[in-house]
DNA sequence: TCCCTTCTCCAATGATCTTTGGAGGACTGG
DNA sequence: CCAGTCCTCCAAAGATCATTGGAGAAGGGA
């Protein structure tokens, strides 16, 4: 009994630890959105191809992403969504014990209640895709649109926002979204197009929460 | 936004590293079951107090456990359901991603299958409860009882049970739970009344999961 | 085949974490 | 106020982890 709990704690120790350095929850939070290569990532997180390389095997002997080689490059994706999961419970935890995190997120998506009446649900979207009555942009960059994204979403990363507002001011309702409840970018998006005159939206949180709720996800540019 | 992104992914890395050692998830996972003393956690681990008090105080500076004081002595909980959430998140990663995780298991609970037909579900005994028409026994240590307990449930530990076989023949139906998925307790205590001739059944899961469901927690003895 | 790209492995240093006994602080009861 | 209990803090050694450049392996294309 000792050594099969031993074990146990031992085995759960593991995943706890390949979680507990700031370096590779970065790139947890990069996979999250969708596979990628080592040397993407590295650029992506500003980190050595080595240190990338070394943090991935961790990962990986943990069982927690796993990889699909193409010609040169290997791509690492997140083993399931057990293990996006588990990242969101992380980020939940944080956001509810930290009061850093917390006010550090305040600060830096403005102030809370600003945008309330500017949020639609994932339900929502769901029904308006069905109804094609909105357009919904993923302004994440395209290399994460084409690893997973919203069916019927279009991609238009935050840069290239500007040159489409005339196309978007045409069209009906805009929804935005991005990664996840922490990303900026979507909040960043409804702001521009306000000051644009477009009255958008954005889901209430991104792609992230929509995986972990298991909702369908489409594939490709 | 760089900084703010570190900052962000360095107050995550603070919460796994807090569950990144075995030592600090058997005393969560003791916690998981209530509160507790320093002396009470120290004892049950087979730890030293120093050591306790340490790792301790890891989890307390990461805001993942409060505490209480009362005389000389200082009780230790996690600091909220989120927390109980994310270990139990863990829990679901090390199963689905660890053969050994799951072998220990399936080996340490006997054959998988087996039990199935006495499973009951969280919905079913509080319908159950509600009807008054089953004796629900929980199997921790009375420690773990006066630390929070289902409603109606009744105290008796494993080691008493043998005692109260002639009690329970008298009776209704009985349920049987104790910790959590990973609990042998209630398992072995199915086993053990069927040895004597009584058809009982067992939760499905858990007390961890019983307060993830948030639902109701009746405190002491 | 040979070279180029991409990634992994290796080895060594520096940093961080864990454990422990004992000192010291907080509190209670006499 | 003193003695006793329970806990926290401290310091130091031992263990473990992170980072890095460079060597080497795997694959593709000329």
């Amino acid at each position: 009994m000792s050594d099969a709990k031993d074990g146990l704690f031992a085995e759960l120790a593991v995943v706890g630890k390949a979680f507990g350095s700031a370096k590779r929850l970065e790139l947890v939070d990069l996979l999250a959105q969708g596979e990628r290569t080592v040397e993407s990532l590295a650029r992506a997180a500003d980190m050595g191809v080595s240190t990338v390389s070394a943090h991935l095997q961790v990962l990986k002997s943990s069982n927690l992403v796993r990889t699909r080689r193409d010609g040169t490059r290997v791509y690492y994706r997140l083993a399931g969504d057990d293990v996006v999961a588990l990242y969101g419970a992380m980020l939940t935890v944080a956001r509810t014990r930290s009061a850093d995190v917390e006010q550090a997120l305040a600060a830096y998506l403005g102030v809370p209640g600003s945008g309330e009446i500017d949020i639609v649900t994932r339900q929502e979207l769901l029904d308006l895709l069905e109804a094609g009555s909105a357009a919904v942009i993923d302004v994440r960059p395209s290399e994460e649109y084409a690893a997973g994204h919203i069916p019927g979403a279009r991609s238009l990363p935050f840069e290239e926002l500007p040159n489409a507002v005339a196309d978007l001011r045409a069209g009906g309702e805009v929804i935005t979204y991005c990664r996840g409840a922490y990303c900026v970018l979507a909040h960043d998006a409804v702001r521009l197009l306000a000051t644009e005159g477009i009255h958008a939206r954005r889901l209430e949180d991104g792609m992230l929460e929509w995986r972990t709720h298991a909702l369908p996800v489409e594939v490709g540019a």
